[in-house]
DNA sequence: CGCCTTACGTCAACAGGGTTGACCCAATGC
DNA sequence: GCATTGGGTCAACCCTGTTGACGTAAGGCG
């Protein structure tokens, strides 16, 4: 099979159905479904009969799986970013950022798990990473330091949101049993072995929570700190968590 | 199916090919066949054509393969943490136990990409806990700071290195082209419209690299910052980047 | 020592997945 | 209006996890 997907102009013709297929309506179906039908819809013979169309007419838009991944996750990218524009303050507008990404991951669980860790190499996604580089630029930061930094950053916010999406992703049933473990097992511990966990036992269904605000933030404190133009040291923490 | 799984003692039998199963055999042959024969190699069938077994055999000894998985993980952490004790310095120990949780998980891509955000509430993953919140209780903090800062240190760590397991779990094609990616796509780039991706341009190959090292870097710096037995504000980096 | 129970290895089958090559119609360029 | 060929369709292949039924041999017990 040739999987050749020139994206230029296209012959387009109706389906059985008399959709006219194209990839923002294929990219955004497979959002749709994701959304309505939870994480594990997402097939190319769903997405098919969702799109009133055979499944292999999708090979004629995307070389496979990995291809569409990459382009939904340009998708959610897009979408989370959208209308962001950054302000004076660097550390509040790297900030924002997290918080999209990962609000937009989290809306698209399924999708997010297959793609985070993904470069997409399209346009969203190239320009949240100019504007990223440009905010820590803006800070004072020398360029290597900049695309290092940035990189750290961003890394951690993605796979961050990649695991809260992986978690929202997973099957009602497993998302409730690793929920309850830290009720449960994690109860019952001889306290002689487990003196640490012991002494903060009334924490740890906490545990169950997502804890990317407070990484964000400590994240965010060691690169004010590290800041040429600096913010203070001790005492530039970006937001208080709950 | 009644998919109990006595985890007493049981009445084994010799499969066909003559090999006694146990828990710990089927565990250790997944990681053989993982490293092995690469990611893809891990899936019930196979596993069963290894051990020698009917691949419906291994439901005699977990329930399904999410059980598998979690039992996968479990032996990750253990064999990774291994010999570990923690020492004197807080923040050393927890860097160290930082970059045995990624080499671990790096050794096994793709169960660890399947498994490292999930709650194992194994053995291995609880001793690993402890030995965490003690390290944080030692600071200084107060436990309630101390579950939720370990519990922001450890999800940092983790998702990184589920990032990293999952970035060299991929098909060598699709892994190849995100890291040509950064070299090619991202270097012609409109100066006008991209004026700091323009501006880090030659920093932009690296860019495929890890960010583990640094990130972690970074979280250590804040929490040495916040800690009540301060270690100082300003240069406390425990470890420098390359 | 030998019976009875039942744990557990095996087998066949099902439903679903991605991907392919062949087929052929109709939209487009000339 | 004709030739070209993009692209929608169909059938088929091999993979996956999971199940229920089946029978054999291991272990407890008399």
């Amino acid at each position: 099979m040739a999987t050749r997907v020139p994206q230029e102009r296209r012959r387009r013709r109706p389906t059985r159905s008399g959709v006219l297929l194209s990839e923002d309506l294929i990219v955004e179906t497979a959002l749709r479904l994701i959304g309505e039908h939870g994480p594990e819809a997402l097939s190319v013979r769903r997405l098919g009969t969702a799109l009133g169309c055979d499944p292999t007419a999708l090979y004629r838009y995307f070389h496979g799986t990995d291809d569409l991944v990459l382009a939904i996750a340009d998708r959610i990218i897009g979408d989370a970013m959208e209308g962001f524009v950054p302000g004076d303050d660097w550390v509040a507008s790297l900030r924002e950022m997290a918080l999209r990404v990962r609000a937009g991951y989290v809306a698209h669980p399924r999708a997010a798990a297959m793609a985070a860790h993904r470069v997409t190499r399209r346009k969203s996604e190239i320009r949240a990473v100019e504007t990223g580089i440009g905010l820590l630029l803006s800070a004072g930061f020398e360029p290597a330091s900049a695309a290092r930094l940035y990189l750290a950053f961003i890394d951690t916010v993605l796979s961050h949101a990649a695991a809260d999406a992986a978690f929202q992703a997973l099957p009602r049933q497993q998302r409730e049993a690793d929920h309850r473990a830290w009720r449960d097992v994690y109860q019952d511990l001889d306290p002689v072995a487990y003196p640490a966990l012991t002494a903060v036992r009334p924490e740890l269904p906490g545990m169950a929570d997502s804890s990317f605000e407070e990484a964000v933030d400590l994240l965010l404190e060691a690169l004010a700190a590290r800041a040429p133009a600096a913010r203070g040291c001790g005492r530039s923490r970006p937001g208080a968590r709950r």
